[in-house]
DNA sequence: ATTATCTATAGATCTATAGATAATGC
DNA sequence: ATTATCTATAGATCTATAGATAATGC
């Protein structure tokens, strides 16, 4: 019993970790944060999470297991662990799914900012993520169109297109909700992808 | 005389806030670190700007005269301080001349990202940054193409996928230089803006 | 025994204020 | 007088370690 209280525990630790990091950033995040949060001491929460990076590093896991079918805010979206199968709709709905969940776009969209810097404990996660996505994006474009988009481009060039918009859009998003039609937004790129076929002009 | 001196002397602070500021971000970013690399104790900093906050003010007021004939690394670039004419072939150079500034893009991308957390000191300067670069890009394409871009698309709608595209490289482009073309990336999405004519395998 | 939490605290930092001292400009 | 810098320091935080105490599981 005491096992799966303690997996409770640790799951309602890094949702409030979640939470801190969308608000502070990681740097600005404190262990008394999330401690408060979840009814503990600053101490009593290093019982769980030995240190402060352990806890981002355990956010991050978190993330890459839900991601493989959930869909990462910064990270572009999905997370490829195996080079999932996204087809172009599906990310459409995944960038309509995301715009209901701004605390953990917030959260990576934080996160990846923070993560160019100096010696970031997020970098290569991020960096090596980034490099999944885009492979397993082109992988899924190339299974779907072949070596040409209608657009006109490789499946590799348009992937890290793909990745950038999403991330974009994010922070104009974030920053100006109101302001800012993000699935719409990304819809229109898809559209651009999906070449003059496909476009709502299309002659 | 010190007048002069002292202007040089802020001139140099900035200079150091905005490479202290690309390594650790604001948060991260010490009053300590700023005045050793210009070779002042900390409290000696204080002398020519009073708090923290209004050293990134300066660094942002820094940017944004700049800018409005630089580009502002994060915030898609160019700056329309009075909605400057860029014209879709000088976005091109503007990202191929970010390549060559990491330092500045970095510093830019670090401050988007935190700047999405509360009471981050930069989030309203990037929000109404975003709101007048999206407004002088659509005027711009607008005035170039009309009412609808070569790819069907509207000015306002391409500018949102324009500003978002060359943010989203930039994260890309730092994580991983040799991994991501920035330059070339853009290029493609120009491509895509400008449509079947001016596609590279336009029928 | 092991697990969960707490109190106490060391050790680092950080920002910002106070006040002294030297140099510069009128 | 004003400007430029410095030393000293107050006052806040923050992370992490040490060690006590209570509860749980075998």
């Amino acid at each position: 019993m005491a096992r799966a209280r303690s997996e409770e525990r640790r799951a309602g630790i890094l949702r409030a970790t979640l939470e801190v990091i969308a608000e502070r950033g990681y740097r600005g995040a404190t262990l008394g944060a999330v401690a408060e949060r979840v009814g503990l001491t600053q101490q009593g929460l290093l019982h769980y999470f030995p240190t402060k990076e352990a806890l981002l590093v355990a956010v991050l896991e978190d993330r890459d297991r839900w991601d493989t079918g959930g869909g990462g805010a910064g990270s572009g979206g999905g997370g490829e662990g195996e080079e999932k199968a996204w087809r172009l709709e599906l990310l459409g709905s995944l960038v309509e799914y995301n715009a209901m969940r701004p605390v953990i776009v917030q959260t990576f969209s934080a996160l990846l900012g923070e993560s160019v810097t100096e010696d970031h404990p997020a970098r290569e996660f991020f960096t090596r993520r980034y490099t999944q996505v885009r492979a397993g994006m082109a992988a899924t474009l190339r299974a779907e169109y072949g070596d040409t988009l209608p657009g006109g481009l490789s499946p590799e060039r348009a992937a890290v297109l793909l990745v950038a918009v999403m991330d974009g859009l994010q922070y104009q998003w974030l920053l100006d909700p109101e302001a800012v039609d993000m699935p719409g937004a990304f819809g229109d790129f898809l559209g651009l992808l999906k070449g003059p076929s496909g476009g709502p002009e299309a002659p």
